[in-house]
DNA sequence: ATGGGCTAATTGTGATCACAAATGGGCGGC
DNA sequence: GCCGCCCATTTGTGATCACAATTAGCCCAT
């Protein structure tokens, strides 16, 4: 069975759910945030095409919501659409690798800046506790698991720096590389990566933006310059 | 009247327009289009309320592709929805400009270091020509003139850069500042501007770098700067 | 005259349907 | 044996309708 059926088939469904529900909110609103989980965490393979029939289905909508969704997706460059209509997740160049990671390394140094000000003791032992279950992902070879606790990582240390437009920005990026970045993973095993991590949360400790704002745009450089590389050997 | 009417009120119209049409594509881009253009350009006051049966009605289509259009316009920040649906050009907090403002001086200097080396001599006659039309839109006091041939003039050097995810980024940010920037040279006159545009085209023709880097960072810092104050002395 | 509550109109949400284009598979011809 | 064409199916697009919630206007009471 796919979810959500049962007896919702006429147009006089029940949305009774009011506050506090998990999956709480409008219809496109529940299908924009599955299908963007799934395209950040890397579920969705490159070129894989997605019907609004097949998502409507799958998450037991109509196809008005399931079209809002994709279609906002397509907008922040997290699904493609080509000229007929099809929608797919995107196939990324070098160049526009390239592009990605240069947009990242804008960004996210300089988000990380604002954030150090801000950055208590409380947030550098969680930034460390995650860092360390990274790490055991890591060893485990779990890539879904590394790649999702990668992300908030950043995303956990980016929120501090009050920057909503930035934020929004950046994970914009990432999403439009979360694709190909499960794709990398799955085929280069994830064996060596530096910790840049470590890196940033020492610098963090120690108020050196310098220092956070290299070991953030070095961490950022890593992944994005195996995928630019891992594209070129498979050209 | 409004526009497109006539004969199309049944389900069955005819998209005869097939190609090099000038108001090609989808119902819903068209839509999109429009009122992008109405919000960069300024033509729409912040907190200012649209509903999507005007919007449809207006344009000449139904609520379906009226939504979408709405839809990918919040979802780049160009819109604001409210908790219970209503759709409105964003009203920009102080932190929010500076925040916008940042955004804009990281990217922009990067896209024209990129476009630089290659800037060849027609772009930048054609870039002199434009910034001459902006100075006649700033002596006559057109204020939408203005503001619309500063973003072509940016636009223009910036698609040279060949960073298309740069680029739709920085629009981004310009779709978020249209209302805002409009009520602000609405409200001031725009009296004083300095021309870094040719300080920015000096640059570009000696291949300067750094003192392109400069050149548009402080044009982009002085437009949003200015908004800023005004925010706090209404505020 | 003003504030509160009630009603009617407005508005977003989502489902369904009809249509056209594109896709994919299968058949016949070279 | 392989390529091209034709048809059935799939798929995106857009219009329409029903419903619920919010909004705004109005009347009445104080």
């Amino acid at each position: 069975m796919t979810l959500a059926d049962a007896t919702t088939p006429s147009p006089a469904v029940r949305p009774v759910r009011a506050l506090l529900d998990e999956g709480a909110g409008p219809a496109h609103e529940r299908v924009y945030k599955a299908l963007r989980r799934r395209i950040l965490h890397g579920e969705m393979a490159p070129g894989e095409h997605v019907t609004l029939r097949g998502v409507a289905g799958e998450l037991g909508v109509s196809m008005t919501p399931a079209r809002e969704a994709v279609r906002r997706l397509a907008a922040e460059g997290a699904l493609a659409i080509s000229a007929s209509g099809r929608v797919s997740a995107p196939i990324l160049s070098p160049a526009r690798v390239e592009e990605l990671a240069s947009i990242r390394a804008l960004l996210e140094p300089e988000l990380a800046a604002r954030a150090l000000p801000r950055a208590h003791f409380s947030l550098i032992e969680r930034l460390k506790r995650m860092d360390a279950e990274i790490d055991q992902h890591l060893k485990s070879g779990d890539a879904a698991a590394y790649v999702r606790g990668n992300l908030e990582f950043h995303r956990t240390l980016y929120l501090r720096a009050h920057a909503p437009a930035m934020l929004a920005l950046a994970e914009t990026v990432w999403l439009q590389t979360g694709p190909s970045m499960r794709a990398l993973y799955a085929r280069i095993g994830m064996g060596r990566v530096a910790d840049y991590h470590r890196k940033a949360i020492a610098a963090l400790a120690a108020g050196d933006e310098a220092g956070l704002r290299l070991a953030i745009r070095a961490d950022v450089r890593q992944g994005l310059t195996m995928l630019s590389n891992e594209g070129l050997d498979q050209a």
